[in-house]
DNA sequence: AGCGCTTACGGAAGCGCTTACGTCAGGTAG
DNA sequence: CTACCTGACGTAAGCGCTTCCGTAAGCGCT
C-alpha cells in the first residue's frame, strides 16, 4: 500500500523558522517557554508550508493519543448508524477523531478489531452493540479489553454487562416488557415473536422483558412460539413467510428490532395481509425510517445517537474507581401498525 | 486524554524469546531471515504474552500504512452508511483498518478531517459525497489531496469531479433525466423540484438532467419550482408544507434525495393528500427503505454499497498515469408513490 | 585444508517527534 | 558589582519499531 514518503517534517520547519526542533515543536504544539513573537513566525511557515505533524512520531515520542476507537456489529445498520452519529459528532466537537470498526457481529473478528485499535494506540475504546450469550465466545475480547484498560485506556461499551467498564445499558428488558404488555393490553393473545439471533444477549434481555409482561397475564413464554432469525430485514421477512405457513391464527408479530419488523410488513403487504387489521405489528429501537413506513411502527424508542453521546462522555470522564452504568430508557412509542387483535370468528 | 502507558514492548517478546529484537522483528513480520524453528518460538510467546505491535512506532520505522481513511458527509445518512458498509467490508476482507470521519457537509471541517487523516499517516484517503459548487469553497482540500497524493498516498473520490483523483462517478444528471421523464411520460405538467443545498455539485447535476428532460417536452426548468431545503427528511418535509401552502395544482414533487423524499410523503399523509392519486412522488438514491414506505417510493437506483467498494479497489489498485473514473449506472425503479397525474379540473 | 557462498542472527542507525535538561542572556535584589 | 533568578532557546535522549549492515556458522567445492 501507499508510502508516504518524503513528507514535510518538523525540522523543516525549524529550519526556514531559523529555530531550532525543541522550538519549532512546542510553538506549533502551544507549549510555553516560547516568546509569542517566534511562536508566531513558525505557526506562520508551518501554514505556508502546509505542514501536518506525524501523528505517529508524535504519539510515539509523546504517549498521548486523541483518537477513539468505535466498533460496532454493522455500520450500515440504522440503529448502529444513529450511535456512529453521536460518537462522531460529538467528537468532532472535542477534536477527537473517531476510528469506527466493523465487526459484522463476528466475534472473532470483533477481536480482530480489537487488536487493531489498540495497536493503533487509541486512548479510547467503545464496543457498541449485544454481547454474546455463550460466554466463551467473547472471553478473549474481554480479556483484550481488560489488558488495555490496564495499560491506561478506556473503555466504555454500549449493551454490554459482561464488560468490566462504564456502559450505556438499553432498557432492553423494560422495553420488551413495554410492547409486550401493549399487545397484551389490545387483547392479542395469538403472539408472535420474531426474535434475532439467540446468541446476543440482547435478543435474550428483550425476550426477558416479554416473559416477564406475558407472566404477569398468566401467560408462559414458552407457549408462544419464538422464532430466531437475522437480525436484519430479510431476517424478518423470512420469519413472516413462516408465520403465515406455520402458524395459525397469529393475531401479532413482534420483531425485537426494527429492521426485522420492516421486514416483517414488507411479507405481509406483499401477501396481501392487512396490517393492523389482520395482524398486528410492533418493532424495537425506534429507528428514524420507523415513522415513515407502511403503516407507521409501533416500536419501542431507544435514543440512539444520546446513547453514542453518553458513552463517549463516559469515556472521557476520568475514571471513578467502579465502572458506571447508566440506562437510557425507553419510551413505547405507538402508531398504526397495532390495534385492537380481531375477535376470533368475527 | 489516556496514554497507553508501559505496554508490551517487541524487546520483552525478544527477550523472553532469547532472541534478539531484530529477530523477533523479522519473526513477527513473517520477512525472512529467520529459521522456521525460530520464528515460531517467537510467535508462540508473542501469542502467550498477548503483544500487539505498536503501529506508530511500525509506521514511522517501516513507512507503509495499512488504514484508509473515508470521509463522508453524514455518517448516519443511509446513502452514507451503506457506501461506508462497501468500503468497510472489502476494507475488512483484505485486512485494512478504516477510518471513517465526517464533515457534516462543513467544507472547512472537511479540510480538518483530511489534515487529521494525513496526520494519521494512512495509506489512501477516500472521500465520499458531493463537491462544493463553490471552487473556492474546497480549494483548500483540493491542494491538500494534490500534496498527499505528490508524497505517495493514493486519493479516489465518490462524486466529485473536481478532485484530480480516481472517481466513482454517480449517473446524477442520467438519474435526473430518468426520473424527471418518468413523470412528464405520466402526464405531469405541474412539478415542483425539492431540492437540496444548492451549493451541492450533486444538486447542480441532477437538475441539469432534469432540465434536459423538460427541454426534451418542450418545456424549461424556469418554470418549474425549485425549492433549495436541507438534504433531509426534514428538509423534504418543511419544502412539502411550502409546496401545499403556496404552489397551488401541484401534480408531482420530484426530491432529489430521498431522505427529501421521506420527509415529502410524510407531510402529505399527515396533511391528508393522497399519494400518488392527487399528488406523485420520486425520489433519488433507492436507499434500502425506499420499498418500504407509504407508499413504497419511486425513485432511481444507485448501488451505494458497490460504489464503495469500487473507490476502495481503485485507490488501492496501482495508479495508472491518469485518474480513472467509474460512472456507477443508475436504473430507475418504478413503485406505487407515482402515477398518473389527476386530469385538471377532475 | 582453504575458498567462497549461503543462511541465521545480532548490532545499531534511524523514522519524526516530545521533553528533560543545560545554557545564556537580561533583569532584579543584596 | 556580584549573586541569583527567570525566560527563551538549543542539545540530546529517547518513544518502539524496521532494516541495513556485519559476523559467525555451516555447507559444498576444488
Amino acid at each position: 500500500m501507499g508510502r508516504t514518503r518524503s513528507a514535510l517534517r518538523l525540522v523543516d520547519v525549524a529550519d526556514r523558522a531559523g529555530v531550532s526542533l525543541a522550538t519549532a515543536s512546542r510553538a506549533l504544539s502551544g507549549r510555553d517557554g516560547v516568546s509569542e513573537e517566534v511562536a508566531d513566525r513558525v505557526r506562520e511557515i508551518a501554514r505556508e508550508l502546509g505542514y501536518v505533524a506525524n501523528l505517529h512520531a508524535r504519539t510515539l515520542a509523546g504517549g498521548a493519543t486523541s483518537t477513539v476507537g468505535l466498533i460496532v456489529h454493522e455500520i450500515d445498520d440504522p440503529y448502529f448508524s444513529e450511535i456512529a452519529g453521536g460518537v462522531v459528532r460529538l467528537a468532532g466537537e472535542q477534536g477527537l477523531m473517531v476510528q469506527i470498526c466493523h465487526s459484522g457481529r463476528d466475534p472473532e473478528f470483533e477481536l480482530h478489531e480489537i487488536r487493531s485499535l489498540i495497536a493503533h494506540r487509541v486512548g479510547v475504546i467503545i464496543v457498541a452493540g449485544s454481547g454474546y450469550t455463550d460466554p466463551k465466545v467473547q472471553a478473549a475480547a474481554k480479556a483484550e479489553l481488560a489488558r488495555f484498560q490496564e495499560a491506561g485506556g478506556r473503555v466504555a461499551v454500549i449493551g454490554r454487562h459482561s464488560v468490566t467498564a462504564d456502559a450505556v445499558l438499553p432498557d432492553n428488558e423494560e422495553g420488551g416488557a413495554a410492547v409486550a404488555e401493549h399487545l397484551l393490553s389490545l387483547g392479542h393473545r395469538k403472539i408472535v415473536v420474531v426474535a434475532g439471533p439467540q446468541r446476543l444477549t440482547t435478543i435474550a434481555d428483550r425476550l426477558a422483558g416479554v416473559a416477564r409482561a406475558l407472566d404477569a397475564q398468566g401467560m408462559s413464554i414458552d407457549a408462544v412460539p419464538v422464532l430466531h432469525t437475522d437480525f436484519t430485514r430479510n431476517g424478518g421477512a423470512e420469519a413472516a413467510e413462516k408465520i403465515l405457513d406455520q402458524v395459525a391464527g397469529t393475531t401479532a408479530i413482534l420483531a425485537l428490532n426494527d429492521a426485522m419488523a420492516i421486514g416483517v410488513l414488507s411479507t405481509l403487504r406483499s401477501r396481501g395481509v392487512s396490517v393492523p387489521g389482520q395482524i398486528s405489528v410492533a418493532g424495537f429501537d425506534d429507528v428514524s425510517v420507523a415513522a415513515d413506513l407502511a403503516p407507521s411502527l409501533t416500536t419501542v424508542r431507544l435514543p440512539m445517537a444520546q446513547m453514542g453521546e453518553q458513552v463517549l462522555t463516559m469515556a472521557l470522564r476520568p475514571s471513578s474507581t467502579r465502572p458506571r452504568r447508566k440506562s437510557t430508557g425507553h419510551e413505547l412509542i405507538v402508531r398504526d401498525s397495532t390495534g385492537p387483535a380481531r375477535t376470533r370468528r368475527g
